[in-house]
DNA sequence: CGGTTTCTTGTAACCGGTTACAAGACGGCT
DNA sequence: AGCCGTCTTGTAACCGGTTACAAGAAACCG
């Protein structure tokens, strides 16, 4: 009834059950032209009588082509992650695709270890690592091997990369502040090297002493509770403030609510702004101001350049 | 210095480039004790000198075992899934296992087509369908792959399934609306034909008439402006409210922010409560209560399942 | 009717690994 | 020396597909 009681039939026992050739078989599965009605019918009668499902494995390793794309990231945390990974979801589906997912921790041993696991497995890679040297990890591998960037540090590899231009973003939202009045902007960093955080920060402090002011930098680490913290230092610290310009809309929120929970009124007082714009900062209105990003539109547009990369070849 | 030009070193150049069999270079490759260290040294070196990485796919093949799962949902919209996801993501990768992505969009014919192109590709699969019926969908496939329903409707096939109890909570979730001395609470649905939304709608109706109260339920589907609208509607049909219940957190918040720009206030007047207690719920508050369900927690679990079966049998 | 072209089909090599099995090398023992 | 066990290494078959090539059948032509 279900075909061998273990295991899987194979294109050989179709071939066998409708007593005709495996490329016979391989024909009909890939609809090439060549082949007589009648015996097309014979193969998917036997196909359907043994319930057989082509293995794409076997498929992958003799065509040289898999139809999966590796996705390689630091972490799934947070809204960031999973607004990129749909984008790039829907676009992958759009074109056939699959979307293999390994994340390399913090450390570039287990990235390199995530890299190579990947050879043979996909066909292209997208790389989002905005913490760490590529150079180092991309050494380790074939150069062949297709892939983009997304918001990387500079590659020496001639890589493509897709990046938002995060010094500009930062430079903008610093002058949108100063023209609605704002004058003591303090920004809360995200962590320490980080390329995208390193471009805000520089954003910032350029913008900043263009209009003659004194930065103020406040640590942070991208998560909401530092964005907590540093509202706290400043109320410790009696720093004047009325804006506060977060390096992301997690940072952003943790101050918006330290803000209110002390009592300040949220934008009258002190403005907040964050970047990125996830889904969740519209939500938080009215008081916070962030910069668009769309994320998931550069997720596709990732996997859009990976797979014209890919085929262009 | 790279290589070959074109294309990846084999197993068979390292093996000619070492002067051993191929037989010696997978053993140096996958730790096997029995080679003899000099060999193994110059085996090591050819590899280096190659550059090479062994090849997944044909590994995969004659091992019979990918070390990756497959995750079949219906879309990757929401916190929900994301946060699913990211659960899932961490486990197996605790387990060193991949995650491949596939979304069925909503008919079944496409998840039946993303089921079958699966085969050959991963060791199990974990399904989450709470809109379809799976007993068409698993027809198609042959009953031998292992699988883990994740929040589907009963399945005829004896597949292991994780679910959340929708009824005991919604029913939990009336009564404390209730001990907190609301009476007329209203109910926003989730989509038609989907089993949480169901279960959830049928756990409030019990607790409602076990209460003595009419039920009174409006149409919604798990969309913010979903939860929007029906506020909308309950304003304009007058209908009185001191509570409202929705099947999700995401339309609970909709509800919400359209009750404070009605000048309602939450929860004071109108009681607003959810479902799943996604990430983002904590920050809405005060106002928002929510049923606490560990998304997360629970794709992980699914993992561990799935790898047990893949592993114990 | 023989020759040429076109279409269908089968045979077997190949993709890049793993592994059962056999053979050779080596050491210990009587 | 001869026998036996252990350890290392190589040969070749296999995983389940695809596909180059050849052979046979059918159609077309003068």
């Amino acid at each position: 009834m279900t075909g061998k009681g273990i295991g899987q039939a194979t294109i050989r026992d179709v071939a066998r059950e409708a007593d005709v050739s495996v490329a016979s078989v391989s024909r009909v599965f890939n609809r090439l032209p060549n082949v007589r009605p009648e015996l097309k019918e014979r193969v998917e009668q036997a196909a359907r009588k043994l319930n057989y499902v082509p293995h794409a494995g076997a498929r992958n390793l003799s065509m040289a082509r898999t139809g999966a794309i590796g996705v390689v990231l630091p972490d799934l945390h947070g809204e960031f992650f999973s607004e990129m990974l749909r984008g790039m979801e829907r676009e992958a589906a759009l074109r056939q695709r699959h979307l293999l997912l390994s994340n390399m921790h913090l450390d570039i041993g287990h990235g390199i270890e995530a890299l190579r696991n990947m050879r043979g497995r996909v066909d292209g890679l997208i790389v989002m690592a905005p913490h760490m040297n590529l150079d180092e990890l991309f050494a380790h591998l074939p150069p062949s091997i297709p892939a983009v960037l997304l918001n990387c540090q500079d590659n020496g590899q001639g890589r493509p990369e897709l990046r938002v231009d995060n010094v500009a973003g930062a430079r903008a939202m610093v002058r949108h502040l100063l023209d609605c009045g704002r004058r003591a902007i303090v920004h809360i960093e995200g962590p320490a090297g980080n390329i995208e955080a390193a471009d805000r920060s520089r954003g910032y402090a350029e913008a900043m002493e263009a209009a003659g002011l004194q930065p103020v930098i406040l640590p942070g680490n991208f998560d909401e509770e530092s964005g907590h913290r540093a509202v706290a230092r400043l109320q410790a610290d009696q720093i004047d403030v009325d804006a506060i310009f977060a390096a992301n809309d997690m940072m952003a929120i943790g101050a918006l609510v330290a803000l209110r929970d002390m009592g300040v009124d949220v934008p009258s007082q002190v403005a907040v702004a964050g970047f990125d714009n996830i889904p969740l900062a519209r939500l938080i209105s009215p008081g916070l101001t962030t910069m668009a990003v769309d994320i998931a539109d550069m997720g596709a547009r990732g996997i859009n350049r990976l797979v014209a990369l890919i085929d262009g070849e």
